[in-house]
DNA sequence: TCGGGGCCAGTTTTT
DNA sequence: CTGGCCCCGA
């Protein structure tokens, strides 16, 4: 299973179970007592050597899984863990049940549900946290409610006015809480709990030697630094108060660098006011939160951290004899903290990969175990200030590198490298040196060394990505390891395209669907911005008023042109069909029957529309929604792009695309590292608010109130703007971004990007070629296609005939086995063959032969004369009406009392489901003339998953538009 | 070769 | 609101 992390697949699990673990492996799993540091590169085994250690910890006599303590960054992995540890040591899933096996988050939950009751008294806060208390995990939820919880502050403190007048969006106050929160910042009552506030002030030497650095001129001297570079466009577009410097007295004057003295310029600003409005803000919300017996996730911690530091008698029952934290490069520094009070001994062991670190926006510091030492002593030293909190020694700390990777080859393994050092931007100075020095080179033990590594670049990305990825399944240049360790040649299942944006994923899906590729979405997605919910936000339109917005989306997905759909909407002449539809929804006394109909009329029976089902059964249970409120909740959604887990079916042969962020642990025998396009991204850090907070420089503000000739004025703060520039910006992480995307392959990496590659693509050591090949067409085309001439037998007609691959009644209802395509073809070309004459066999073994017997019986039972036209599927041109169009129908089955029309497909593609519905339309109308008195349904079968969709058959009108415009003749053949 | 002015394009990741 | 780019002048 290309899709899962090596150590969980059945093969893998079985090399890494039967041979020994390596010699560092060995050690770490040896080492049980003391403090370990362990960088644990990618694919080097780090599951497997954890859980193996932690069943040696608790095999021993004296030390009980309660005893020992590991922790997790997600439910998922605390699972995996236990699942492996039982297979190794002599507890049972049932002894491991209640093992502190768990995340941070889920520990500082039970903690809270256990001994919480009077935490938030120590802060002053006179509430308490019980079993009742909510854990609020929807942003969405939680930004609602923090806006209302501003509204009413906004309201009690008018003091704050001059604040609020430059805050553009609440939500940026709620971010700099939780901001703070994970720093272990937290106000209390009348100030700030222990020396949180420190933290508000900033750093004025960390700043300064920041500031030294960018202010340091350039080649040699003789160009400016890059600050005072940057400092040209000081006071650009700005409105400063009239006290603020000129921007010459900023600069210098005839010198290549920025006065010294300005650095504390712009550092000292009266922050006092400013403090106290985050305070409030802060400690009121905080109220407001228990108040409305709801804690965030930050607040977990919080308060955790808060209750272990103040109950001494409590922390010191708690404390676990072995502590080990995975995936270290994720922690914060509050959670960092929160293992020194949670561990009762130097028995501590921390693994991770700093080169993995890249949930920078979660708050993870990579510090923490790029600067564990340090950091180790001084958040010690912070917590033992008043009390001995951590009684154990820090030292010494014992270093393991496992460098043993079982994943990749090894001249991925030395290409990944690259991607910490290449610059992000032209003028990215990365300091090399300091970085390799860093770096723990990995060493293969794959045994096959079949690498490619390649660059394209085309304008049209999705469409090279997708003839890419045709390229290369089936091709034997791009081998892949199998199971038992041969080569053997790639399928779709081999491929994941792991990209930096959500978006960009999207698009490709659509792209993939077009062209018939076999491609599923892993992770989170915008649900709301889906083709699913958009189609059932447009059906809930059309039951409700507003059914303009709503039908236009239907005509549309259903194939119709945009003149067709003005002509609609204007006449209000709803197809047939969909108009019935729209009744039968009426009727439906549920959301959730209507949304089902909805998906099962349009054969949305994936993982995409179950999440949107249950989304909406979720919400509409919790409250009472009206259909107005539903489509406001679906629209709110689809602004705000809020996501929802999906996940692919595990099972289908299908590309992978995710997220690189979403890939992490993950590896794919084939990567194609897509969307590598220069596009700048916002500053990290500060983000877009006015108010921010960044560790050198503390609290600070963008713009400030003040009033000019006694009219408001929200003035631009020069020191902030001045600040700003002198922060670097940070490529680290998106330079460990590349670096785990590579890293996700086992034996071949794609780059991609459009027409202006980023500098990273073209700084990487592989040359980018110009991939203009076009996606085959998995797909009818109606520009290509043949012109088929066909016509129906005389109207008393046959009874049980088709006109192709005929399939008898119980096939057609069964056809779901996937192999829908090659199964058609083969008995369109054995029917092609028998009507022009060819000899063909037919063998009772041969596949298909049921149907092919149907085919040369119907043949052999038509009048007239059959004429073929070169490959033209069937062509038949009796004494009768004769229609023009292009492709081919799979089976027209005709019954005594009715008619079925049906076309199979193996995809989803949209342009395909236009022009089926195109030839569909024709045979319903051809049908209709001729057998007047019979039922006729017109439908398309998706063998992908046996759904079966009704088609609402185009107009007469319509078609004959569309057979003229096909057939480029002036008056088109019309139906009699 | 450097500094400075002007102009343009494009805006993420999720336990 | 920034980085990248172009152009111009010293």
């Amino acid at each position: 299973m290309p899709n899962s992390e090596r150590e969980d697949s059945p093969a893998s699990r079985r090399v890494e179970d039967v041979n020994d673990p390596n010699p560092q492996q060995q050690d770490l799993i040896d080492s049980t007592d003391g403090l370990y540091l362990v960088d644990a590169g990618a694919g080097t085994g780090k599951t497997f050597t954890i859980t193996r250690r932690y069943a040696n910890i608790v095999d021993e006599d004296d030390v009980a899984p309660e005893d020992v303590l590991l922790v997790t960054f997600t439910n998922n992995a605390a699972t995996e863990m236990k699942d492996r540890i039982v297979g190794h040591c002599e507890y049972g899933m049932r002894d491991l049940a209640d093992a502190p096996i768990q995340t941070f988050h889920s520990l500082c939950h039970d903690l809270l549900q256990e001994h919480g009751y009077a935490a938030p008294t120590h802060l002053g806060i006179d509430d308490r946290i019980t079993g009742s208390t909510r854990i609020v995990e929807d942003d969405l939820v939680e930004e609602a409610l923090f806006g209302e919880f501003i509204d009413r502050f906004s309201d009690d403190h008018p003091e704050y006015d001059d604040y609020f007048r430059i805050v553009s969006n609440p939500t940026e106050l709620l971010g700099l809480v939780s901001q703070l929160a994970s720093k272990g910042v937290f106000p209390t009552a009348d100030g700030w709990y222990r020396n949180g506030e420190r933290y508000l002030d900033g750093n004025f030497e960390a700043f300064k030697s920041l500031f030294d650095e960018v202010n340091e001129p350039q080649n040699g001297g003789s160009k400016q630094s890059q600050l005072r570079s940057k400092l040209n466009r000081y006071g650009k577009n700005k409105c400063y108060l009239p006290n603020a410097p000129e921007k010459a007295d900023i600069r210098g004057q005839g010198t290549k660098r920025v006065p010294d003295a300005v650095a504390r310029m712009v550092f000292d600003a009266d922050r006092e006011g400013l403090k106290a409005f985050v305070h409030d803000v802060f400690y009121e919300y905080l109220e407001f939160a228990l108040g409305r017996n709801y804690l965030n996730f930050g607040f977990l911690q919080l308060f955790a951290f808060i209750l272990l530091c103040e109950d001494h008698a409590l922390r010191e029952s708690i404390a676990f004899d072995y502590a080990m934290v995975d995936e270290f490069q994720d922690s914060s520094e509050i959670q960092f903290k929160l293992t020194l009070l949670l561990a009762g001994t130097n028995n501590l062991c921390v693994v991770g990969d700093w080169k993995q670190s890249i949930y920078g926006f979660q708050y993870a510091e990579v510090e923490n175990i790029t600067a564990f030492e340090d950091r180790l002593n001084r958040f010690v030293d912070e917590l033992n200030a008043d009390h001995e909190r951590v009684t154990f020694d820090t030292r010494p700390i014992h270093t393991i590198e496992l460098i043993e990777n079982y994943r990749s080859t090894q001249e991925i393994l030395d290409f990944s490298e690259h991607g910490l050092l290449v610059p992000a931007a032209n003028r990215d100075n990365v300091d090399v040196e300091a970085i390799q020095d860093r770096i723990v080179s990995l060493s293969t033990n794959t045994e096959h060394e079949n690498t490619q590594i390649e660059a394209i670049a085309s304008p049209e990305e999705h469409e090279s990505v997708v003839a890419k990825i045709q390229d290369i399944v089936g091709n034997d240049a791009y081998q892949v390891e199998a199971d038992d360790g041969s080569l053997r040649t790639p399928e779709y299942r081999d491929v994941a395209v792991l990209t930096r944006t959500r978006e960009f994923g999207r698009d490709l899906l659509q792209t993939a669907e077009e062209y018939g590729l076999p491609m599923a979405y892993e992770g989170g997605i915008e649900l709301f911005r889906t083709p699913q919910a958009k189609l059932l936000l447009a059906w809930l339109r059309i039951l409700e008023s507003d059914t303009d917005r709503g039908w236009a989306v239907v005509l549309e997905q259903a194939g119709y042109a945009l003149d067709e759909i003005k002509h609609v909407l204007e006449t209000e002449a709803y197809p047939e069909n969909m108009s019935s539809f729209r009744e039968k929804l009426a009727e439906l006394e549920t959301l959730g029957g209507v949304a089902e109909r909805v998906f099962s009329r349009y054969g949305y029976d994936g993982a995409t529309a179950d999440v949107v089902l249950h989304t909406i059964q979720s919400v509409h249970t919790a409250t009472t929604l009206t259909r107005g409120d539903l489509i406001r909740f679906i629209q709110r959604g689809i602004e705000a792009g809020s996501t929802h887990d999906v996940h692919a079916n595990a099972g289908a042969n299908s590309v992978t695309v995710q997220t690189i962020h979403a890939a992490k642990g993950l590896e794919h025998p084939i990567v194609v590292l897509a969307n590598m396009n220069s596009g700048r991204f916002p500053p990290s850090g500060g983000g877009s608010g006015t108010i921010t907070f960044q560790d050198p420089v503390g609290l600070r503000q963008r713009k400030r109130y003040a009033e000019a000739d006694g009219l408001p004025h929200v003035y631009d703060d020069w020191r902030t703007d001045v600040l700003r520039r002198c922060l670097p910006r940070e490529y680290d992480e998106e330079r460990r971004l590349l670096y785990v995307a590579i890293t996700r392959a086992e034996s071949h990496v794609i780059f991609s990007a459009g027409e202006d590659p980023n500098t990273f693509l073209e700084e990487l050591p592989v040359e980018i070629e110009a991939w203009d090949t076009e996606p085959d067409a998995d797909t009818v085309d109606d520009t290509e296609q043949t012109e088929l001439l066909i016509t129906v037998p005389t109207p008393e007609g046959p009874v049980g005939h088709s006109p192709h691959s005929l399939m008898r009644e119980d096939v057609f209802e069964d056809v779901d086995d996937g192999m829908g395509k090659a199964f058609g073809t083969d008995v369109h070309d054995f029917a092609e063959a028998y009507a022009r004459g060819d000899d063909v066999e037919l063998n009772r073994d041969d596949p298909g032969w049921d149907d092919k017997q149907h085919v040369m019986s119907f043949l052999d039972g038509l009048s007239g004369d059959l004429l073929v036209e070169e490959d033209a599927y069937l062509p038949l041109d009796v004494d009768g009406t004769r229609v023009m169009i292009s492709g081919i129908i799979d089976l027209v089955h005709v019954r005594a009392d009715r008619i079925e029309v049906v076309d199979y497909k193996t995809d989803r593609g949209r342009h395909a489901e236009a022009e089926y519905r195109k030839q569909l339309s024709v045979y319903y109308h051809v049908l209709r003339e001729l057998y007047p008195e019979r039922e006729i349904s017109a439908s398309i079968l998706y063998t992908v998953d046996g759904v079966r969709e009704e088609i609402d058959p185009l107009s007469r009108d319509a078609l004959t538009d569309i057979v003229k415009a096909v057939s480029g003749l002036e008056s088109a053949p019309t139906v009699q």
